[in-house]
RNA sequence: GCCGAAGUAGUUCAGUGGCAGAACGCUUCCUUGGUAAGGAAGAGGUCGAGAGUCCGAUUCUCUCCUUCGGCUCCA
């Protein structure tokens, strides 16, 4: 195990110790490490603000000063039980373990004893009268307290989480940590917290006038700017012409359906409560679609009748809404709506199955080789879990699960693609293989999927006609390259910082007179500018220079172009890219070359 | 939905149980300029909403709403 592992792991333990000092009545859940620091999860007896947040660590602090020690002990079953008998959750535990045969649970750690010293300020006793702090876990610790650094750990936050990541248990009081193993690291970690609070999307949506969001409108239905609405529609084009490309056909549906067809497909079953609902003046139940398949279903029952007819690939820049719970919602990336879904739908037969996907992938690879998102995106093949909680999600034969999920690995191992696996992580209608990235906070989200689906065209009655005129049900293909084209962008604000490429930008080019004597010769190089498709504008003249630089920097126009007495002379202008980048003087027609140049590879 | 935090001008934020503040932005006027803020005046507020305590509430109490950090969920 690592050092920084051993430390936040001790660390976890010493917050428990704490917690009990203040709260002796407090159950113990479990408190693992996970990235840049550790957690604890209690149910304790008593509510609690942040305030007390500092006073548990100056606890921990006195503990690390106490230079303890981490001293394995072995107990028996009973023993363990009987030890742990005031802490239900504990109990729990050490039940499952000696239910599923493992015998590591019993490896008990235990802290030192520790004598009260005149250093140690802790008023509460009771913790110490029985004794010392003991703790059920597996191991890996400091050798003794002073290894860990008083300046390198931070509770950071209070937040609620369910015992064992199951709703339907109770919620425990789960206590943040940050850990590492010098001051200097901890520094930097929250000094790239502090950079995300301002490069966040939700921040640069508002600076960038890309989209707001109105409480008169209501919560998680965001409405685009121009600005916005422009990125939005240039990335539909660009899709549009990529997938007309790959063989796609270009469909459009309503935004609303009639019960039925969500019946028909196992949505209303599955989400039926967070789809809207409303019946029509004459009485029919009416959904607003949360997804398109079921109306793209329908068109494949007019257009396929062989086995000649397929692949079918339809797609459509779908707007669907999802009634998402309002503590689900984050800036664009969740959303009630619009959600703009690059989707399609392939219809495939078994044989053809993996060369589609392969296909999908390679459509991936062309659009994500070309518009840089972020360098730490990967792949999670997402399959079913048939043993965990959510097992009787997973509907439908067994093996044809098995198969379709071995088909897309073995594509997506041939194609070297960077994979995790995510059990218990596919749809109710098949496995997966997802596309993930960290927003700029660091928290793992989802930008795009792929996902095979063996079950509802079965429950939908789709079929066609194969070789031996036998009615065979066909496999669908859901997949969304961009994901949702909102959600995408904030992922693309956050990753690019705000300066977007230049095709992606409303304005490309501000032409900025000095004064009010260069503001016709302006005005003509922005038309000559337009005239070649190039969206120019220009600047007024009505405020400083300086100040207007500053403001158009802030705004993030990738170039301006200065023309004052000299460029004038010169018939040409001065070049100037973002973040104080001097490009030097340009005669027209090589602005132009340049420009359009850099507007056509599209990369950022 | 649940746990925690926050909500004062368009924005960023001060502040107070007794007339609501600053900076920037905005409008008007002056200034006509060489790459990150030229000057002056003015407009702009249900202090998130509602209820309660009080002679008096933006301030104290309660309820709700919204946003943020987590949990759960994510077709």
């Amino acid at each position: 195990m690592e050092n920084i592992e051993k430390i936040r792991h001790s660390l976890a333990h010493l917050l428990a110790k704490a917690v009990l000092i203040i709260d002796p009545k407090a159950q113990l859940g479990v408190g693992p490490t996970i990235e840049s620091g550790f957690y604890y999860d209690f149910r304790l007896s008593k509510k609690i603000d942040e305030s007390v947040l500092a006073k548990l660590e100056s606890l921990m602090r006195d503990a690390i000063n106490q230079n303890l020690g981490f001293k394995p002990k072995r107990l028996k079953l009973a023993e363990a039980k009987k030890f742990f008998k005031n802490q239900p959750f504990k109990l729990e535990l050490i039940n499952d373990l000696a239910k599923y045969g493992t015998t590591s649970w019993q490896e008990i750690q235990t802290s030192a004893k520790t004598k009260k010293t005149k250093k140690n300020k802790i008023s509460d006793a009771s913790l110490y009268q029985t004794g010392d702090f003991v703790d059920l876990c597996r191991g890996g610790h400091v050798k003794k307290t002073k290894e860990i650094r008083l300046d390198a750990f931070k509770l950071t936050k209070i937040a609620g989480a369910y015992w064992r990541g199951d709703e339907k248990n109770q919620m425990l009081t789960r206590i943040y940590g940050v850990a590492f193993e010098t001051k200097k690291e901890l520094d930097e970690y929250l000094e790239r917290q502090k950079t995300a609070e301002i490069y966040n999307h939700r921040v640069l949506g508002d600076q960038l006038d890309i989209f707001m969001i109105s409480e008169k409108v209501g919560s998680g239905l965001p409405l685009f700017l121009p600005r916005g609405e422009f990125i939005k529609n240039q990335l539909i084009n660009l899709m549009r012409e990529k997938e007309e490309r790959y063989g796609y056909q270009y469909v459009s549906t309503p935004v609303l359906a009639e019960s039925a067809l969500y019946e028909a497909s196992g949505h209303k079953k599955y989400f039926g409560n967070e789809m809207y609902r409303f019946n029509d003046p004459e009485g029919n139940e009416v959904f607003i679609k949360p997804m398109s398949c079921p109306h793209h279903h329908m068109i494949y029952q007019r257009l396929v009748k062989s086995y000649r007819d397929l692949p079918l690939r339809l797609a459509e820049p779908g707007t669907v809404y999802r009634f998402e719970r309002s503590g689900a919602l984050y800036g664009l990336m969740r959303v009630r709506g619009p959600i703009t879904q690059n989707d399609s739908h392939i219809y495939v037969d078994r044989e053809r199955l993996a060369d589609e996907f392969r296909n999908v992938l390679k459509l991936f690879n062309e659009f994500y080789g070309q518009i840089k998102i972020s360098d730490k995106c990967w792949y999670r093949l997402s399959l079913p879990d048939f043993k965990g909680k959510n097992k009787e999600k997973f509907g439908g034969d067994e093996k044809l699960w098995r198969w379709a999920a071995n088909e897309i690995k073995k594509v997506a191992v041939g194609e070297k693609l960077n994979l995790t696996i995510g059990i218990g992580e596919a749809s109710f209608y098949g496995p997966k293989l997802d596309l993930q990235i960290r927003n700029i906070f660091g928290k793992e989200e989802t930008l795009s999927t792929i996902q095979i689906d063996i079950v509802v065209p079965k429950r939908m009655g789709l079929f066609y006609l194969d070789k031996n005129n036998k009615k065979v049900e066909p496999i669908v293909i859901h997949r969304a390259v961009i994901g949702s084209y909102e959600r995408f962008i904030g992922f693309f604000l956050e990753s690019t910082r705000g300066d977007l490429p230049l095709w992606l930008s409303e304005t490309q080019i501000m032409i900025v007179p000095i004064g009010e004597k260069h503001l016709n010769r302006a005005k003509k190089v922005a038309a000559e500018l337009l005239a070649k498709n190039i969206r120019a504008k220009v600047s007024l003249p009505n405020e400083s220079l300086n100040k207007r630089i500053l403001f158009l920097e802030k705004e993030k126009i990738p170039y301006l172009a200065i023309i004052g007495d000299r460029e004038e002379a010169n018939g040409s202008v001065a070049l100037r890219g973002r973040h104080r980048k001097d490009l030097g003087e340009f005669k027209l027609g090589r602005l132009i070359d340049k420009v359009k140049k850099e507007i056509l590879t599209k990369m950022n």
